[in-house]
DNA sequence: TCATTAATCGCAC
DNA sequence: GTGCGATTAATGA
């Protein structure tokens, strides 16, 4: 699972707040320490209840980060990207994970253990800090995405999710670059499979996103967007 | 190609 | 809105 090691200093995920602060020379020799590891699609790479010690940095590739509920039925909490941390709620006092983590496509993830992050967060401030607002800003978006799940209808629900992917995985601004079955749509907006089919066909129909098998483009975002935003259309929530 | 898996739709609750 | 089951499309060995 290990493979050839992949050299901060080199790493071109500027949003990583390891590379961000690259500059540290303690960061720059704490990142010797990493690992690197490789997941082919579909591998779990944190499983819900194992103990934690380290934090995931996504380098390339997309994966899930989820909750098992009952019969069968899963929560996708998030996806991640290039430059994401995958695991952080397990940097507190819990002893084990509370997610589950799996690899959309095949990805490839820099470890840091528990200990060499707190050794940098010690030793560099701006680490700490950049650490602490992005914190911030998930427990920010946690809260909006809870108040979502409870308030929206199922359309508006499978119409936040198209709007989130495609914010975050679209390069022409329109192609969702991810491909997705309809269960983990429905597993990202609280649904069943066969209510997302259902909004997506409707949704078709009037021209609002069309799809080519699994691929799907959102042909008009700003009436998307308009549809849900009495809830508050929250950036990357 | 055939076999398996996913997507879709209709229908009952 | 939900869930089952039949049909059809897509995917892979």
């Amino acid at each position: 699972m290990v493979s050839s090691k992949i050299d901060c200093q080199e790493c071109a995920n500027l949003n990583c707040l390891i590379k961000k602060n690259i500059q540290s020379d303690k960061i720059k020799e704490m990142s010797q320490s990493k690992s690197t590891i490789v997941c082919k699609k579909g591998q779990q790479f944190i499983m819900q209840g194992a103990p934690i010690n380290g934090l995931f940095f996504v380098y390339k590739g997309i994966g899930k980060v989820l909750q098992a509920g009952i019969n069968g039925r899963e929560q996708i909490i998030r996806m991640a990207k290039s430059g994401e941390i995958v695991g952080y709620r397990g940097f507190g006092s819990a002893d084990t994970y509370s997610i589950t983590a799996q690899a959309i496509d095949s990805i490839q993830l820099c470890y840091f253990s528990k200990d060499s992050i707190k050794e940098m967060l010690y030793e560099v401030p701006q680490l700490a800090v950049d650490f602490m607002l992005f914190y911030s800003d998930e427990l920010n978006k946690s809260e909006t995405r809870v108040r979502k799940l409870a308030q929206m209808t199922v359309r508006e629900r499978v119409v936040d999710t198209l709007l989130y992917m495609r914010r975050k995985f679209s390069s022409n601004g329109k192609t969702i670059d991810v491909i997705m079955s309809r269960k983990e749509y429905a597993d990202y907006a609280g649904t069943t499979e066969e209510q997302v089919i259902r909004v997506l066909s409707s949704l078709k129909s009037e021209k609002l996103i069309t799809t080519i098998g699994k691929r799907i483009d959102v042909l008009n975002v700003e009436k998307l967007q308009k549809e849900i935003e009495e809830h508050h259309y929250f950036l990357g929530s």
